[in-house]
RNA sequence: GUCCCGUUCGUCUAGCCUGGUCAGGACACAUGGUUUUCAUCCAUGCAACAGGGGUUCGAAUCCCCUACGGGAUGCCA
């Protein structure tokens, strides 16, 4: 273990915001980088709206990012409580301590911090030297007697050791305050960097609760790739300074440093997300793929109860290098897995214009009825010689018609693989509702 | 109003510190190709240094100004 020890402090609101997170995700990266220690405060301050539920929306999120902390709720450690509305006791210590420097006073029933006057130098890890005054006293408790966020935060800082602060860029302003606060206890001021805010991908400021993408949440119930999320969060704001930007996690965590840390904010691009989904997708093992794939199909309703792991595993091998997510899964190979599916109407109205497909799927029952040694080349060899038979080199006028019957679809898989792995007597049951469906 | 931070293709960004490359990559978009099909894949194309002034033989890069964006200025966090 490092002597660093990082942070993330957030404040349960009842849902994960995409900046926490990734204020969370550089805090952590940062740790594990430099071998030091994740801590995780929970700014529970405000009664109302801190319920335990809220406070599981947050652990959560951390969990399915892969967020591990090493001190915190569930883990404890030598810097607790690590939670602020039982640290009361150590807020009025250090209360006293201010006051007898004769930097706190009483006014207007509240607690006045007084400042010192000097320009305040911070020395920002990404954005360089930054030079602020701050020139008013400011309420370090309310006249209700409580303390307030600037004088929480650094006492807890101070006492949780603390030596790196890595938060949005909204609280650069704020860290005069802290700085002046450190100075009045005597105690060493923490390095600061402050990364870019995310931004929402249309329309002016940043990203609110209430933009499509906010919510880490969103991203576990569409069914992302936990490691995806995290992999396109570390690329808004950071980037390892080559073209690389679909890479495992010990590779960022080698990776990471300040000095890729972008100074300007940047805008939330659902697409890019998107792609980063499936491209991790893609990279994923087999046998990982169809487990998760799997996941989302019982979600979905397609599977139920168990399925077959060869089976399983043998449709995703199809599947795996075409789909494009996860949340789309069951469109995509659903009737793999069950009987219960749908007829694309679009496509029916297009077969009944190019030809007669009743007469086409009649044509091609009986060609793979015979069919004893149910593989894709033998498969082919019945369609080509029915093609044959009728006076045509490529069986391709039959392909649209045998997809359609077997899977209610115009597009998937490649169809000869895909009668194969379905296995004859589906594919025979098939084209026979197929025909009825005219 | 005052103070602080920022500004390279539509978007994420490399390049800036240590001036000299057709300003590079990715997403998106467009076109073409592959494919029975498709959400894949391949190729090509489109497209940026916020504006103005300096310094310099030469500026995206250094300096100044302006504009625009963001943040702070709460007895919110």
């Amino acid at each position: 273990m490092s002597e660093v020890r990082v942070r993330f402090a957030p404040s349960p609101t009842g849902f994960f915001h995409i900046g926490s997170a990734r204020t969370a995700l550089f805090n952590w990266l940062y740790a594990r980088k430099t071998g030091g220690t994740f801590v995780l405060r929970i700014e529970d301050t405000d009664k109302e709206r801190n319920t335990e539920e809220a406070l599981q929306v947050l652990i959560d999120g951390m969990k399915w990012l892969g967020l591990d902390w090493d001190e915190g709720p569930d883990k404890g450690g030598d810097y607790g409580p690590y939670f602020q509305s039982e640290r009361r006791e150590i807020y009025d210590k250090h209360l006293e301590i201010l006051r007898k420097n004769g930097r706190a006073y009483d006014k207007d029933g509240a607690v006045f911090f007084k400042v010192s006057g000097k320009p305040q130098v911070i020395q920002d890890e990404v954005r360089g030297r930054v030079e602020r005054l701050e020139e008013k006293d400011f309420v370090i408790y309310r006249s209700d007697g409580s303390p307030v966020f600037h004088f929480v935060n650094v006492v807890d800082d101070m006492t949780m050791g603390i030596t790196h602060v890595i938060r949005g860029e909204d609280h650069l302003s704020n860290t005069s305050k802290h700085t002046e606060l450190f100075a009045a206890f005597d105690a060493p001021t923490p390095i600061f960097a402050h990364i870019p805010l995310i931004l929402k991908q249309s329309g002016p400021g940043k990203m609110s609760k209430r933009d499509k993408g906010a919510l880490i949440e969103e991203y576990q119930q569409q069914n992302f790739l936990p490691s995806a999320v995290r992999n396109y969060l570390c690329l808004l704001g950071w980037n390892p300074k080559d073209n690389r930007e679909v890479m495992p996690i010990d590779t960022i965590i080698e990776e990471f440093s300040f000095s890729g840390v972008q100074k300007g904010s940047a805008k939330f691009d659902e697409k890019k997300m998107a792609f980063i989904n499936m491209e991790t997708l893609r990279g994923l093992e087999i046998g990982t793929f169809s487990w998760m794939a799997s996941q989302a199909l019982a979600n979905a309703g397609v599977i139920k109860g168990g399925v077959d792991e060869d089976y399983l595993q043998t449709v995703m091998q199809l599947a795996q290098p075409k789909v494009n997510g996860l949340d789309t899964i069951a469109d995509y190979v659903g009737y793999f897995f069950t009987e219960d599916f749908s007829y694309d109407e679009k496509t029916t109205g297009r077969l009944q214009k190019k030809g007669n497909p009743v007469e086409l799927l009649g044509q091609v029952k009986t060609a793979l009825a015979s069919v004893d040694d149910w593989k894709a080349d033998s498969l082919d060899a019945a369609f080509t010689a029915l093609a044959q038979a009728h006076g045509q080199e490529k069986p391709f006028a039959w392909f649209p018609a045998t997809r359609w019957a077997v899977s209610g679809a115009a597009g998937g898989p490649d169809l000869l693989p895909l009668l194969e792995v379905l296995g004859k007597d589906k594919v025979i049951a098939r084209l026979a509702k197929g025909i009825e469906q005219f």
